[in-house]
Formats: structure tokens, sequence, C-alpha cells
DNA sequence: TTAAGCTATTGAAACGTATTAATAAAGCGT
DNA sequence: ACGCTTTATTAATACGTTTCAATAGCTTAA
């Protein structure tokens, strides 16, 4: 049943821009040889005469001409294209960095074919093949939460276009990187919470398939051991592991809520990030425990939701627009090599992460 | 400076795939003519025997043959290409959508090319200029937070491609739209609070440039006539017209601060979106006012934000991934329908929000 | 005066495919 | 043995560009 108003005639016709070289030659009475060497600057353009070149363009501009993108790249090869394969859109991680790489693709005059893997291989492998085929230029990739899988890189390797990663680092192959410095921002993150006097504080470590896990670790236990603060292995627990980015709030709940059951007392908690972080706040809270009065929380990441909640995450932000930018630049300046011949080197880029003071830490003594 | 295991070469060959179909014709020893209609099956292929046919595809196999999409579409005109315009990709409340568009347009074996307006008419009309230069099949449009801007649809109606717009409705023209029945979502939020036992209850009201706000409003003041409740002046206030949709969170802040300093007595609080919500109950807060016990909150939208604050957000929640699977149901259809050289008709469809009940919103009588 | 070198322009080919119209063989009913 | 239809295959063309090699007039150096 449709109401009158609900229809609208769409005209059929397609023919968005009919016009071909050949009508702008035939309108400004040079060959269409001629027009394209104009109208692209080409190197022999140089010899044309400014009366030519002003004819044929005007004739374009009078016809709307418009190159035809296909024919073209069928003839140079070029595609202005990148191909941008997230592995959990879901993950607010990603956000921001897609808009990084929007952004600067923008600038670039290039245009991001988006896919979501959905932590899955066969859809990974799918989507691959998909934009190869359709010449992506480059291929960025954003690998939050991504499972460490051998092959994957081995199809990113075949795959013969510039490819940077983001999030994780493959050290060996022709894959460019640009992650954060993991050890650097944990260090922030107990340095914070020590200096406000905690000492009995508990971690939620990262899963062990995560990347990003160990280094976190790392650092923390260097600041440890350097200001010889001893951390109780009773209150470090670690996420399961897990292919949905979300999980861990869930994961983050019931950890921490088996924390407080255990009877374990801390008076501060670092969580592997901030979803994980939301989740510990909600146990504290159900089980009456003041964050941060209580009990100080700091999470990882800066996620837009960190600075929404109430009371706002302190938390380690990652640069994530600014290692979309960068990924971009690095894939564009291997395209431009390439074009001119030239080889190209993987890069590997390392962002330094930046603490964010906020609500949810406090001074241990306010307690 | 590099450190050696930096710096990994990258052949800068690029011929991926570069066999032709008239290499598959030579291997498998028919004419290329052959193998086209065999490889794409196309009607004449009922002509040939199954020998032949498998010949021609062990041939193809064999060499890795892969169609050149470029030369395929300047013959055939289709591009199995979709372009997708966000109108802000920060905003939360658009990301489920994608993932919807993404998931329903992978099933269907398109590719989106996602471009993001930022809210900037000169980067809508560029970005719509490269996609139809580009030859998407169609567009969709996710017009959250939209100014209105009449222009826009113009250029829209003028592109000739079939377009969905999320979000937003266009009563005239050719342009289909999925949104939400928002009188429906908010006559059931207000409802809520009322059943819960509220009777003063506070509005932040949407800006008046977004065209969610009045239908919204609408569904408000429809149940309070119906349920003789009084719906004081003084305790509706309306957010600020801005460009940006993270804006209401500050806005939502200030608003509600200012109506706890002039002394209004209120029960519950409805806010225009999540994101509004947020700020109003980060104000609550800071006022010392509990939520939910002294004062319920209900939001708007259901962004991923709202389940993951605590208290967890009650708030009307749209189907974002449905809109999105709908948005390319439709241009899907048309697009078949114009490949018959149907004609094509607008449609708009109306989903239905559904209230989701969490931790924000209480009984009057507990406090 | 001639060869050489610019300047200005263009015809033709190539990129890789899909389709149309043509060719040719084979089956078949009369 | 004849036309007619069906089966099997292909040559040729067009999609719209860009670029190479060629043409031709004109200037300049020797």
């Amino acid at each position: 049943m449709f109401r009158e108003a609900d229809i609208t005639d769409v005209s059929v016709k397609r023919q968005r821009s009919a016009v071909t070289i050949r009508e702008v030659a035939k309108e400004s009475g040079f060959a269409s040889a001629t027009v394209s060497i104009v109208l692209n600057n080409a190197p022999l353009a140089r010899y044309i005469p400014e009366t030519t070149k002003n004819r044929i363009v005007r004739a374009a501009k009078k016809l709307g001409y418009r190159p035809n993108v296909f024919a073209r790249t069928l003839r140079n090869q070029r595609t202005h294209t990148v191909g941008v394969m997230v592995f959990d859109m879901t993950d607010p991680y990603c956000i921001p960095i897609l808009r990084g790489i929007e952004n600067t693709l923008y600038e670039a005059s290039f245009l991001p074919i988006l896919t979501d893997v959905h932590n899955e291989r066969s859809r990974f492998e799918r989507y691959l093949e998909m934009l190869l085929d359709r010449r992506v230029e480059a291929l960025i990739i954003v690998a939050n939460w991504l499972f460490v899988d051998v092959n994957v890189l081995g199809d990113l390797e075949k795959s013969n276009v510039p490819t940077a990663m983001i999030g994780r680092e493959l050290k060996a192959g022709s894959v460019s990187s640009v992650t954060v410095d993991n050890e650097f921002g944990a260090n922030a993150a107990i340095e914070h919470l020590y200096s406000l006097g905690h000492r009995r504080i508990a971690f939620i470590r990262g899963p062990r398939h995560i990347t990003d896990t160990a280094p976190r670790w790392k650092g923390i236990r260097n600041f440890a051991t350097a200001k010889n603060l001893e951390i109780d292995p009773n209150l470090v627990v670690d996420l399961p592991e897990s292919s949905d980015p979300l999980s861990s709030f869930d994961a983050g709940y019931t950890l921490t809520q088996k924390l407080l059951q255990q009877g374990q007392s801390f008076t501060a908690l670092m969580a592997f990030d901030d979803v994980t972080a939301l989740g510990a706040i909600r146990a504290l809270h159900h089980a009456g425990v003041k964050v941060p009065e209580q009990c100080s929380v700091i999470g990882f990441d800066d996620i837009s939701h960190s600075s929404f909640i109430t009371p706002a995450l302190t938390t380690i932000r990652q640069p994530m627009p600014d290692m979309g930018q960068m990924a971009v630049n690095i894939v564009a300046e291997n395209i431009s090599a390439i074009q001119q011949q030239e080889r190209v080197a993987a890069v590997h880029r390392k962002l330094v992460p930046q603490l964010i003071t906020r609500e949810s830490t406090g001074k241990v003594n306010l307690q």
C-alpha cells in the first residue's frame, strides 16, 4: 500500500556525462590527442600556445566534460583509490583512526574503499581479493584486536601493494606500521597512580594473543622494579581470549567483581584498555566502592566514551587521528616512489601516547 | 636514521594479474570471445558444450586469471560500487549504521566508498562529484545531525543515481529514506517515565534545525495531553544550534546545571539524545543528585556509550544496523530495476524504535 | 643552401573486456 | 538432395582514455 506522496518517478536514464574527449575535440576544433595533452597538462603541453589551450579548456567547460575514470585507469593504471581494512568497526578505538585516514586521503585526492573484516579470516581473504581486483594503490589495515595470524601477513606480502598497518607491527616483511609506544604509555599510567600515593594497585592485563599486552605489562614491571613497588600477584588478572573487542567490558566487570569478592584490598585499578575500565567501574559501583574516592581507575586508549562518562576516565590517550594520518602519509609516499620507479622500504613509526588526567583518579589519602 | 631491521625491500613491479583474457584464450585453444562467454555464463553459453567450458575454466584457473575490473566497467557500465556519505563520522550514532551498510553490501558483493562530509557544504559537493565520477551505482547518505540545506537535495536529484538517505526524509524528490518513528519513540520514553510515577519531568529538546526535534516533542506533547500531564515551561530547555553532534554533551551539562541552579525541582529528565543525557548525568552528579535515586534520566538513540556507562542509560533504541541494511536493500532493488529498464520510485521506510530499560531510570517514590 | 632543431598538432595504437554479427558445421524433416 | 533450425565458435568492434611516433612548418646555425 502506497500513499500517493510516497511515489516519485526517478529518471531511468543514466547518462551522466556522456560527453567524451572526442566531443570536446570536435567542439574545440582540435584532435582528441591535443585535448588530452592540454587538459592533463602533459609534458607535450609546453609546445602548445596559450590560445589553443584556452580554446580547449573553454570547450571542455562548455560541454561539462568529465574524463571517464575507468578509461583513464585502463590506460594509465592509476585508480586514486586506497583500500582500508578494519578488523572490527564496532570497536570505538578505530573510529577516530578512520577519521584521520579519511581526512588525510581527502587532502591527497584519494578515495577510501572501506571494508570490515569482522575478525573473520575468510572475510579478510575475500575482501583482500576484491580490493586488489579494484587495483587499490595502497592498503591500510586497522589491526585492532587482531588475533595473531601469520597467514594474513603472507597474503599481504603477496599483494604487492604498499601496505601500512595501524596498531600492530610486523617485524619481518614489507608491511609498514604505525603503532603506539605501549611500554611508555603503561609506564606513564602507573607513574600517575604511584605519584598519587597508590601502592596497592590491581591490574587487569590484556589477553595473551593481543600484541599490546606484553609491552604494557613490561612498562609496568619496569616501573615497579625501579621504584621498588611490590606487585601483588593476587591483584593481577588477565582478560580471556576473545575475538570481540567489546567483550572486555563484561570481562572487566567480572574480573573486578572477583577481586572484590576475594577480599583483595587495593586503592587503584589499572585496566588494559578503556572498555575494560568501564566494566571495572561498574563492578566497583555495584559493590558500593566509590570512584575515585575509594578506588582510582585508569584506562588506556581514550576512546570517546572516556570523556563522556561520569566520573570522566583518566586514561592514556592514543593519538588515533594522527595514526591514521601517518599511515596515509606513509603509503602516499610509497605510491609516489613507485610512480618514479624508486624502491620502497617498510617504515615503522611508533607514536607516544599521552596521559589524560580526568576524574577517575585521585590521591590515595582522600579515602 | 634507520635501524637495519627497519628497512625491507618491497618489490617495485606491480603486475598483479597481468594475465588477460587473451592469454586464457591462447592457453585453452579457444577465442577470447568464447572465454568471455563461458566465464561470465553469458546467454550464449548455453550452446557451449561442457567439455569446452571445462577446458576454459581450467585454463583460467591455471593462469590465475582475474578479469580487469576497469576494462569490464568501461564495457558494461557496472562498477559494483556504492558511495556512502556520512555527515560526521565522529557521531557515535552512525557507526552501527555503517556496520549495517557494510554488512549488507558485502552480501550483495558491492563495495562501499566511504566519505565523511564533516558537515561542510563544499566538502559535500567535492565528494559527490568524486563519487559520481567513479560511477557509483547508488548513494547512501547518513544524514546525522544534518543542517537543513535545500541545495544538497538539489545536487542529489541531479545526480541521477539511486539514493537513500538515513535519518532524514525528503518529502519531495526521488531520494528514498529510512528513518525512525521519532514521535513513537518519544512517546515511549515519556510513557516509561510516567509509568514509574514521574510527574515533574524536565526536557532538553533538540536544536531547531534538526528534523528529529519537532516529532519527538510532538510525541511528548501528545502523551502529556492524553494523560493530562502538565509540562512546566520552566522545565523545558533547548539545545543550541550547532554543527557538531558532540557539542550536545556540553550543552546538556550546562542546561542541566542551569535548571538545577534555578532551583527547579524535577524527578526525571528526558534528553534529546544520549549524548545530551550523558552531559546531563554529569551535571546531576556534580550537583550531588543521584541517578536514578533522586533523578531518572532517559536518552534517545542507544549509542554504544549508553550500555557502558554506570549507571547504564535507559534510552530509546534506534535500530541502526537495520537502518543501514534497509537502505542498502532499497538501493539494491533500485539498481536491479534500472538494470531491467524498469522505472523506479522513491520509497520511505519508517522503523519503530524500542525502549531499552537500564539503570538510569527508577520509580519516583524511591527517593 | 642544407641540416638540424624547435614548435604545434595529430593519427594510430593500446589498455582488457563484452557483445554483435557472422561463419560453419551438423541435425532434421520432407 | 534441399532448405531450415540448432549448435559451436569467432572476428570485429566499441567502451574513452593516454601516449608514441609521425608530420609539417618554421627558425637558426654552419
